[in-house]
DNA sequence: CCGAGTGCTTACGTTAACGTCAACAACCTG
DNA sequence: CAGGTTGTTGACGTTAACGTAAGCACTCGG
């Protein structure tokens, strides 16, 4: 409830090895808007840190972000890209319970994308065969000028 | 804003080789709702004959409404599926105007699928990385039983 | 010290894609 | 012919995914 302090946060490529990121930079990086980055946030979908009330994000948090807009690309509701992300997130700092379970859930999610795939696959193919029957016709048309073409 | 007559229309498998289906046993097959068919009507993605009031679907019909489940399951909006709906739609019937233009907008649409289906491989190729981590430290930890159990 | 620039929060608005509900019509059945 | 099923058309409600706008905080350049 306090915004308090602020300050640009902007690339911090010095000494320390974990670069940080201000919201700007991200939202023109991928070309989305501030409020969109929010959201996202409010959706617990990142987690940035806060720098002097402004927000911090890592390399990590960049690869999320990519995550979450590849998901939306291929038509995953920002629920199911959450589901995808805790699976891609922190496994293995201590405590890593369930192994089997995680590669499991890992399994269901790339069936699932490849089923995505597959569907992507059938529509391409439904195209390519009106695309034939079109190249077809163009054809049969060009065969038809030329006939006449013959005929006078 | 006449309701009029009604009639079941079902499965007229008769003599007549255009055999009609009625919207409920439409919806059933694909398993969605009364409802969700009667918008994409609205929509203009359906336009089925009419008999007595009721709506009654061709085979032609129930394929575009498999090439919208299809797009939806892809993450296409039903606008951007109109579009290729449009290009599936009847090319031949005695115009065929513009061939190639068309055949450049079935090119342009197929290769729109191919970035999706890239976005999915990409995703997929990030699962999997996160997999073998996981199994890699699984193994680990293997070994580590392993060990406690010879110390013993 | 003042205004521009950047960021934060809160809150209301918007669009797409349906769901839900009401009221009515036609049909078949007992 | 009363009642149930199946269908139709509005009209309004809902959810997801943001957009837009208002108002305050802080910092920097002049």
């Amino acid at each position: 409830m306090n915004p308090s302090r602020r300050q640009p946060v902007h690339a911090a490529t010095s000494s320390s090895g974990d670069e940080l990121y201000g919201i700007t930079e991200l939202a023109a990086e991928y070309g989305i808007s501030l409020r969109t980055i929010r959201f996202y946030e409010d959706k617990g979908l990142l987690a940035p840190r806060r720098i002097n009330g402004g927000r911090a994000y890592t390399r990590r948090d960049r690869v999320r972000l990519g995550l979450i807009l590849r998901g939306k690309a291929v038509g995953m509701s920002l629920a199911e890209i959450e589901h995808i992300l805790s699976l891609y997130g922190e496994h293995g700092e201590g405590h890593a319970r369930q192994l089997d379970y995680l590669i499991g859930r890992i399994d269901a999610a790339m069936a699932e994308l490849d089923q995505r795939r597959r569907h992507i696959e059938t529509m391409v193919a439904e195209l390519d065969k009106v695309r034939g029957e079109l190249k077809r016709e163009r054809a049969a048309r060009a065969r038809a000028a030329k006939k006449r073409a013959g005929a006078t």
